[in-house]
DNA sequence: ATAGATCAAGTGAGTATTTACTCACGGCCG
DNA sequence: CGGCCGTGAGTAAATACTCACTTGATCTAT
């Protein structure tokens, strides 16, 4: 069997997807470059002429998925105010949510390295952290502030930005358990429980139920998260 | 090198910590035969003659890990109410963040297995979440109800066991990113994160601020977590 | 008591397979 | 022809697992 005859850059980036979901699925130790090679329907020799180990090429998967942005970058564009904050909250759940259902493949190999690395040294988790808070931590922040300056949520004894990771790791948690094939915990409708979280997360980060009750039910309404653009990947 | 002779039953306890420390460390693929011989301090040989199989021995630590009861007992004793729901949640955040500072190497193998699982069929930690819930689900729902019936808590539209694993995913989540040698996420000090994350996991599940500011401040104020009794591991 | 039989704990030295990685070679294009 | 893309057929090490064998404690039978 011969495989079509086609650029050095293509071939490294057809590797590079079918080791991403090796890796994701299985783990470094449980992939085996022979696998990777079937994934990617080339010869193992092939492999290791674009990659020189199996550790580079993990290696490589880490930094790309570091550098590729979580699709964020609409919600930058919002002014600082409780209905950024509650739109924030409600689209990162949404985010969460839809990967254990979706199709969205390169998310849940995101959420799923993420977790190993957690297992690991870290390093991979605290680079997308480092990232995720650059994206949108501060404007979390400035929203939550200009929250409680307008009254819309009390000031908790929690500095903002810790609870911004706190409604993080409630949502990243909570795609990890609908991870497997069947869910961890029997949760009811997606739309339901994107309803139920988003709810206890925008109570526990202090904003006023008649907040909540205003700008939640506002925001849930509107199915496309991307109030502003009409943009798509 | 001659080990010393020993009974069956001690050497089998004995090959099974050691194969649950390099399973919890490095996952199923990571862990070899040769590495739990090792650590167990005996030859391989003598490892397939207590267990017939790498993968008989894993599945032996996971039951055994889910046949072990996390250390709740105690708080089953307490009446229903806005107290124990205090004393409930403020416990659990203390439990799992003590996972990653103490040396509590059992609850570390645990939650580290908890993880692994999440990516792999998910089966051990069902089972995990199914014996959480009998120990404390019921108790944590009663509370709660108990609760919004005596105006501490507001009622949300979230199901009481809902919030319950709302609540479970934050902790548990923090505590993974304080897994590894240098967390994660840059928090604070082990106390005023502690403070923290109960009043963000409280306010979510619905308490009133003015339930939350007289009930914390009691729980966190007496250090040990066991009121009822004084017995310890 | 003591010599020998018995049996389980324990191991060193394997084996067959897998795994990460290499190399000499084939074919296609300019 | 020259320079790559691509592969089949390796290799040395690792891995899960086996087996013949030793050792030492216990139980007799005289």
């Amino acid at each position: 069997m011969s495989t079509l005859r086609m650029t050095s850059d293509l071939r490294r980036q057809l590797i590079l997807g079918a080791a991403k979901r090796c890796f994701a699925r299985h783990g470094y130790a449980g992939t085996t470059t022979k696998s990777v090679a079937a994934a990617a329907a080339i010869s193992e020799a092939l492999l290791f002429k674009h990659f020189p180990s199996k550790a580079a090429l993990y290696a490589e998967i880490l930094t790309e998925e570091c550098e590729t942005d979580p699709d964020f970058e609409v919600l930058l564009s919002q002014e600082p105010s409780t209905a950024t904050l509650v739109m924030l909250m409600a689209g990162m759940v949404r985010h969460f949510l839809g990967i254990a259902d979706g199709p969205n493949e390169e998310e849940e190999q995101r959420l799923r390295l993420m977790a190993s690395s957690h297992l690991d040294d870290g390093e991979f988790a605290r680079l997308l952290y480092a990232k995720i808070d650059d994206l949108i931590g501060a404007k979390f922040v400035d929203s939550l502030v200009t929250a409680v300056a307008s009254g819309d949520a009390v000031r908790l004894v929690a500095a903002p930005r810790d609870l911004f990771w706190f409604a993080h790791h409630t949502v990243l948690m909570a795609a990890l358990t609908r991870l497997p094939s069947v869910p961890c915990v029997p949760y009811g409708t997606a739309a339901s429980l994107e309803r139920q979280l988003s709810e206890f997360i925008l109570r526990g980060i202090g904003l006023t139920d008649a907040a909540i009750a205003c700008y939640l039910d506002h925001e849930l309404s509107q199915p496309p998260v991307r109030p502003a653009t009409a943009e798509s990947a």
